[in-house]
Order: structure tokens, then sequence, then C-alpha cells
DNA sequence: GAAAGTCTGTTGAATTTTCAACAAAAAGGA
DNA sequence: TCCTTTTTGTTGAAAATTCAACAGACTTTC
């Protein structure tokens, strides 16, 4: 487990755990590390929430399939932060999305039991996990806001340029790689992919964007 | 305070508090009563987070409004429910939504500090008022995507039945009321108002659905 | 390095949504 | 009760999205 240690301190889930204290949790806790390959299905629609995922290597995504198989994707999460914490937390039958490797991916799992009902008062730790999950809770939610600015817009323009502002914001610079593909990015903002990409070429002509496969420019 | 007891007693947030400790926080929080009257904006998008709001009486809707004006409801707030939470405990410096008063409303404030801050080891409770806010936190992102199961659909049609279906299942009976009316239920499924009248006009013709202004039956 | 597979941009036609405008119905105020 | 205001359903025209199909560019695999 201790090569994992400098990402753990990285997430929010172990924010002001000591290293020593974090390896204890991590076998009091039963933490296993699972490697997934691209595409592999990490958690299933319907499964019921029992662990919290934590993302050390690689990268997975948030999805949801409708009955007609139309994807939504939800978020994409890369290391160090976590997925499925929610459903954990409130101990959900059975999950409403599907997690994805979106490339080959080392995950830890925690059995969120440990964490929501054992030593509630014996293990300090105990208590500042529970602060940082509702830290991190926080924080999704607000995250979820800002998929919402975005996807509230009525047209494919509106949503691309909302969502290409934030991520220029986000990543503080007006040159910026974007974590999806054409088609996914069109599955985030729920749109129709060819839409999309005549939207992306009309942006260019009009000299607004620059871009290169996953790389863009606002000008 | 006392007669608001009865009310926050059922909010998540004070979920395993007695009333004696429950009246000794309020004082200690510094929490205050305000009533608004329809319509008035309890908070507009920009100002800090500060407090926590409980919707003692009435109901409060949370909107998005963008550039031009146009409205998002991003959730309708009952008694004992809370609102804000998630930007009073990241303490973000400008709320990205306005809360409006959806009819005449009595809110409790409390400084988010109080909770977040103070007395982390001193007061039992505090610990249990984190763990009860991580709880609330989490059943929100629950929302959240159920908010995106619905209007991630992609016509008026499917929006529309997506959000009866939920409403019907969440009421548990075909017959239920909806807390919109059609602009407001327009503006939460992100669609044209004039065309979601068309399209229940539709359901109605086709035999699917009944319903008298607020009042739906799904057949 | 060749072949197979995937991703992207383009097209045009069909379908939907949006928009503005209006009248009837309902609600609220005096 | 009457008058005013708000809400709702309808309409038709304009605009945008969706869908299916395809070819070229790019990747991956063997």
């Amino acid at each position: 487990m201790k090569k994992y240690i400098k990402t753990l301190k990285k997430c929010r889930l172990f924010e002001a755990v000591d290293d020593e204290s974090l390896l204890r949790m991590l076998t009091c806790f039963g933490a296993k590390v699972e490697i997934f390959d691209k595409k592999y299905t990490i958690f299933a629609e319907g499964s019921p929430a029992k662990y919290i995922g934590i993302v050390l290597s690689g990268s997975v995504q948030i999805i949801q399939l409708d009955y007609y198989g139309n994807r939504s994707i939800l978020s994409e999460v890369r290391p160090p932060e976590m997925f499925a914490e929610a459903f954990a937390c409130t101990e959900t039958p059975s999950l409403p999305v599907s997690v994805i490797a979106d490339e080959p991916s080392e995950i830890m799992l925690i059995d969120s039991t440990h964490i929501l009902h054992t030593c509630q008062n014996h293990c300090g730790f105990h208590q500042q996990l529970i602060y940082n999950l509702m830290k991190d809770l926080a924080a999704k939610t607000i995250l979820f806001h800002q998929r919402i600015e975005i996807t509230s817009k009525r047209s494919t323009r509106e949503k691309l340029l909302a969502y290409l502002l934030m991520q220029s914001k986000k990543q503080n610079s007006a040159s910026f790689e974007i974590p999806f593909d054409r088609q996914e990015l069109a599955d985030y903002l729920e749109v129709d992919r060819s839409g999309l990409s005549a939207e992306i070429g009309k942006l260019k002509k009009e000299g607004l964007l620059d871009c290169r496969k996953n790389h863009f420019v606002l000008l």
C-alpha cells in the first residue's frame, strides 16, 4: 500500500490524516486496490453501492445509460479524486450510474461501512473522515451546479462555449486540453455529435476558437 | 424558537439531537428566523454563502438565471428541508444560484461558521451535525442525479414523462400533485413552455395522462 | 508496414424545438 | 361582483437539432 500513500494523501478523504494513521486505517478498512483495463465496467448500474472508489492512476467516467442506450457522461474522475461516495454514504441499494475505466486504471476500493458505522467514538480519525466526506460532497454538489449551468443552455453553441469558458477558467489559460473526444463531449453536453462537430467548425471559421483534437484555444 | 422545534426536529441537520440540546444550539449559533413574502429573493446570486437556510413554512426555489434572463429551476425546497448548505460548507465566496420564496415563508438562517469551525471537540453534538450534513449532502447529490436523468433526455415528451414517472414513484401513486405551474415545470425540465403545453395536450389525447392544473394522473 | 478499426467532419432530409403572438380561462384585488 | 393581472393552450413560421450515411484522417494491431 505504501506506494499509493503519496496519491492518497492528496485525496480529500484523507485530508489532515498523517501517514502512519493512514496506513493503519487502510488495513483496518480492508482497503483493496484493483486494476481495470480501458472500458472495463468498475461498477454497473443497478448494483448495490457498497464501496467508495479512489482513482490512484488512470481515469474513470461516471455515466448513465437510458432505455435506448443513449449515454450521458456525468463526470470524469482522475487521481486523487473519489467516486460513488454519495451512493455509498446513503447506502443506496441500487446504483443509478455506471462507472467505467476510461484508460487502464488502479482503483482503491473501500467498504463504506467501515467509515460510516465503526469505531464511531473510539477512533479519533473517524470524525476527521466524516468531516472530509462532508467537505467532498459539498464540493461535488458545486460541480453538479456547474454542469447544470452548462447543460441547461438551449443550444449546442451555447453549451459548447459555456463548457470551454469554464475549462479555460479552471485551467487558468485560454489554451487547454479537455478530457473528452468528440463523442464524449457530446454525451457530456447532451447534444448530437455531428451537430457538435459542425458547431466547432463554425466557431473556428468565425475566428473565436482554434483546436486540434483535444486541445482548444479560445481567441 | 420553541414553536419551530417540531419542524426542526424533522430536519436532517438535527437528526438524533434532543429538544434541549437543539434549543441550546440555536442560541449558541445565533440562529434567526425571517419571514419572506412571495417572490422575495432570500439569497441573490453573487452574494457570499454565509448561511444555511432551513424552510420552516412555505417553500423556496433554487434558481439560476443566465445572461439573457432565462431561468433554470434547480429544485423546490419545502419544510423541513435546508438549502444552500453545500455553498455554506465550502464557504463559497459567490453564490452561483439565487433562492426565491415561492410563497410567504418562514426561514431559519444559521451562520455556517458556527457549525463548521467552533467547538470542534468540546460539543458532543457538533460531530453529530457534521455527520448529518454529510448524510444530507449525499442525499442531495442523489437528487441531482435524478434531475440529470430527467433533463438529459433529448425531447420534451421524454423529459415530461420521465419527470411524471419519477413524481408518481416518489409519491407512491399514479395520481399526484406537482409543485410547479407550467412555466416553472418548463424551467425545471429545460424546455419551451408552449411546447410543453402542446406535449401535455398530446399525451392527454393519447389517453396516457389526465391533468387539471397541478394535479396529474398517469393512466 | 499493411490492414482493420475508430474517430471526425460534412451533408441533406426529417423531425423538433423555439419564438412571438393571441385569446380564453383562471386567479387575485378592490 | 367587476376589473385587472396572470396563466394556459394554440397557432404557424423560423430556426435548430437529430439522424443516417459516408469518406477521409488517424490509431491500433498484427
